[in-house]
DNA sequence: TCATTAAAGATACTAGGTCTCATTTAGAGA
DNA sequence: TCTCTAAATGAGACCTAGTATCTTTAATGA
């Protein structure tokens, strides 16, 4: 498990090197605590776990990541704006409202649609940015151990 | 021309006081500035062009006319968050990259869409956020008076 | 016109992020 | 392996967008 997870921190860290950027100790470090988020996360919630860097360098880390592509940002449905890994080129998501999950939304002709309707309004379509909220399969089963606890 | 504007601000202010909310010259300025305001701005926007009003109180407007629906917020491709009038419901927006001009996105049918993709993923939909980014008819015209002047 | 209470203004504070600048360090080359 | 240099770091000032608090002002109903 542990392997696993410092196999993809080092993935991370080639992706910057084959960009031309050097695998420091701080950037290794943020590597590593971004692996083992299981949510979208904000520059604070890396703070809090890495006391020891400064914030600039959270920061930068942050904003090299996203450049580099592996990072995304997710905007939460009251316009926060909050990074996670990013598995693919151009994708959207579905994000959990209960327990902050994402999956990657798949096999959504978007782009087909958009591009139809933008032509219809005269406008060269050049990109969009789509969110989507619910709840996932396991926060609406009626026998989560979250609705038991509730009763 | 005048004339139209103001009763454009003086409907935002009556949406104000059908819900309990005083009509007062703070509020009567802010809403002029809006509608006169030809594409989404920020709070420092109408900061810029009220002086005289506390910052606290251009917030405390934005934020109410947010609330009541007069206001909508619009995503930019950068993650920027402004402000623009809103003039229906639920709605998603064209918005020019290079003029900053936008136009509701009419005939769209991407709940249908989201709703069955992700129903595919065990989701319960309960919302999402859409913004489109392009070029507008008038900023794609190679004659464009624009174009002209950059020659 | 007066009293009540919402709203305004001033200002301190917070969150998220950038900038500057002196110091440290990765890593290429001798 | 040592050395050099550019890249990266850390500290902290600063910025932008927004909220909280507290005192004063003014809209409006009686």
């Amino acid at each position: 498990m542990r392997k696993r997870v410092n196999a993809l921190a080092e993935q991370l860290l080639e992706t910057l090197e084959q960009q031309g950027y050097r695998s420091t100790s701080p950037r290794r470090a943020v590597a590593q605590v971004i692996v083992n988020q299981d949510k979208h996360f904000t520059a604070e919630d890396l703070r809090v776990q890495l006391p020891s860097l400064g914030r600039a360098t959270i920061f930068r880390s942050l904003k090299l990541l996203v450049e580099t592509g592996v990072l995304c940002r997710v905007l939460l449905e009251d316009g926060d704006l909050h990074y996670q890994l990013s598995h693919r080129g151009h994708h959207h998501h579905l994000l959990c409202v209960e327990c902050g999950s994402s999956q990657d939304l798949l096999g959504c002709d978007i782009e087909e649609l958009l591009q139809q309707t933008s032509a219809s309004h005269g406008f060269e379509l050049s990109g969009h940015w789509l969110e989507v909220y619910g709840r996932c399969r396991s926060c609406t089963k009626p026998e989560s151990t979250a609705e038991l606890a509730a009763v």
